[in-house]
DNA sequence: TATGAATGAGAATTCATTCAT
DNA sequence: TATGAATGAATTCTCATTCAT
């Protein structure tokens, strides 16, 4: 769970570590890489430059290390929610939701993978690429499942999952971009997951 | 002799005009907008850095400048794909192959508006969410048609159109990744057109 | 007279160096020497900027040329004043007079010659203290003949003169900055000059 | 041992600060606020330049802050001078005592007060014609006084208190102009003093 | 003569990073 | 461990000046 002030981690000396690793991911997150400065973090944080360096060592690490770690979240999540299901449907639908309310709950975890100022760290783009990837495959799965029984018809799974990545993304934007999230969150799920499950001709029938 | 405007030297002046505005385009698309510097822009069009301030007022105005004809651009490419053919089918089809071919064409175009380093300059956040918009109400036109002629049935054609649009992009950038996307274009438009026809729940036989 | 475009300068084809003095005139007083562009003035006058370097060898030049001449324009103004009257309060009456009326309708000399970026220009520091001493030394000369003539006792005419000079500009300035300095412009001229009239001790009824 | 912001480091703080400043007033008195760079200041203070903005908002700040400092300084020497005395004549003394010693101990108050660059910096004319106006006001008064009680006859004393201002400013700029300028600080003091005093038509015998 | 496109040195300012304490 | 003063490379932008036309 990226950078929420949970667990015991508090507890221990690095405390300042994790203030420092949760402003970052706020500053990155709405200022993007190279906007944000060290010393935003650091004010935030309400610890001094020189401790950051203490702890990271140097602005692009950091920034690459909240990356992959939010990425990393990310994907679990879906996958999970996908992995703990059976059925396209139920799948489809329990990764929409967890998508989703992830957004909503820590909306900074989607700014920083999708908005963020990617492009702008060379070390990053590459990192990027390998996130979508991760993300495409993990869609693949479930669509290949369900084409083996037959549940949907057979088709190109790769470019069926990176559509379907790419439709919740934006859909996810939009929703966050909306006075209050929460409100629609329900219907969203709903209709996203229809459109998913429509998408790759899921047939409701072939599930009993 | 008084020296002339003549239609020569306007001639080269607007040439080295465009010159510069293409090698910010390429600059701007590659390394996002904070990364990239004037130097870069002004080296790559093999003019001094002063000449740069005698054609744009400054750096963020072209950006923004840029940013928008781009997404002026884009979004009339795919408009006029919609608007120039009849029954939905058509029309996807048509606004996929634009839009794919106008990747595989022109790919700054997509970097800029799909990678550039939105989030850093404030003036454009702004913009960004303009252009995802329009985007998604030139997409909501034809399913909203649709659902008038049933060849579609009724559904949330704001939501729909957002995760079109999303799904869209997330293939294109991923083609774009490919060695040579030219290869696949072919059929990364069927694909996707079949994709998203399906998922509006697009019934061939209601076509005839 | 300096940069009005008065005469026949006009008639002659440096019509448009005649309008570059007057607006570099108008600039350099307005905002100072550094802050003043060579395009401010070129713009006001309505000429190329590289018609200026055609008729002017830089702006440094230009600057310290101006600065000569209005200071020369000045200095004979009030000198004239004085050689043309006979016995001191005639003398100082008129030269008041003089530069009260050529600061009214000519601001901008003094604009220039006592505010002007002065310290800024390494060739100027220099001139602007001959500018100074001569115009002490233009107020020396009555005064020495007034001693002459017993009209004032003996003192100090060198320090005198530079209180004089003084004296005039600071009351001159301050008559500038009124929102209608003609208005006041005759008492000004009456007070100043029996404020100067004491100062040297002089008594009235030695004049006849 | 965590790092203390104890007394030592507050005082070299402080020194560091200052010295900053000192250098500042020289290098804008020497050249003007628009030929000063921060590079000279910093050079003069052996400082990186970033320290410089440490310290410092920026230029334009600290110029104003040292020309408001400044010119504080001065008015309350001139003003405590005329303060602390009775009658005319010892005011007036005192007073011009005051300005020129001030004036030889440190004239780079004297240049950045009467010299720099002033016109350039928009914030700063106001503030220059503020300082002159306060310096005219300080006159005033003592003279209003004299005239109330008779030691010099009814006059329009906001005139010739720019009279005055303006002459010492002369005085005191030739002065500094002067190989050695103590040397003949006494005398200028004693015919300023002489010279101010019959301006305003003050009789001796009324001292008594 | 006259033009204005082009140049590039130089100015102010920022910010990641270091290091003595 | 923790601090924050100090650094200076890098960036944006200005403006005097040149020169081909």
């Amino acid at each position: 769970m990226p950078y929420r002030t949970t667990e015991k981690t508090r507890q221990k000396k690095d405390a300042k570590r994790t203030a420092m690793m949760t402003s970052a991911m706020r500053v990155f997150a709405e200022k993007g890489y190279h906007a944000a400065t060290v010393r935003d973090v650091v004010s935030e944080a309400d610890v001094a430059i020189g401790t950051f360096y203490f702890y990271f060592p140097d602005k692009e690490t950091l920034f690459v290390h909240l990356y992959e770690e939010t990425a990393d979240f990310l994907l679990q999540a879906i996958e999970q929610a996908l992995r703990t299901r059976e059925g396209l449907a139920e799948q489809v639908n329990h990764a929409v939701q967890a998508y989703i309310n992830l957004a909503i709950y820590e909306p900074a975890i989607v700014q920083l993978l999708l908005v963020g100022g990617v492009g702008a760290v060379p070390s990053l783009s590459a990192r990027r690429q390998a996130f979508r990837n991760r993300l495409v495959q993990i869609w693949e799965r479930p669509l290949n499942q369900a084409i083996q029984s037959q549940s949907i018809p057979d088709q190109n799974t790769r470019r069926a999952a990176e559509a379907i990545a790419g439709a919740h993304d934006e859909v996810v934007l939009h929703l966050l971009n909306q006075a209050d999230p929460e409100l629609e969150a329900a219907l969203a799920v709903e209709e996203l997951t229809l459109f998913t499950l429509r998408a790759v001709a899921y047939s409701i029938q072939t599930r009993s």
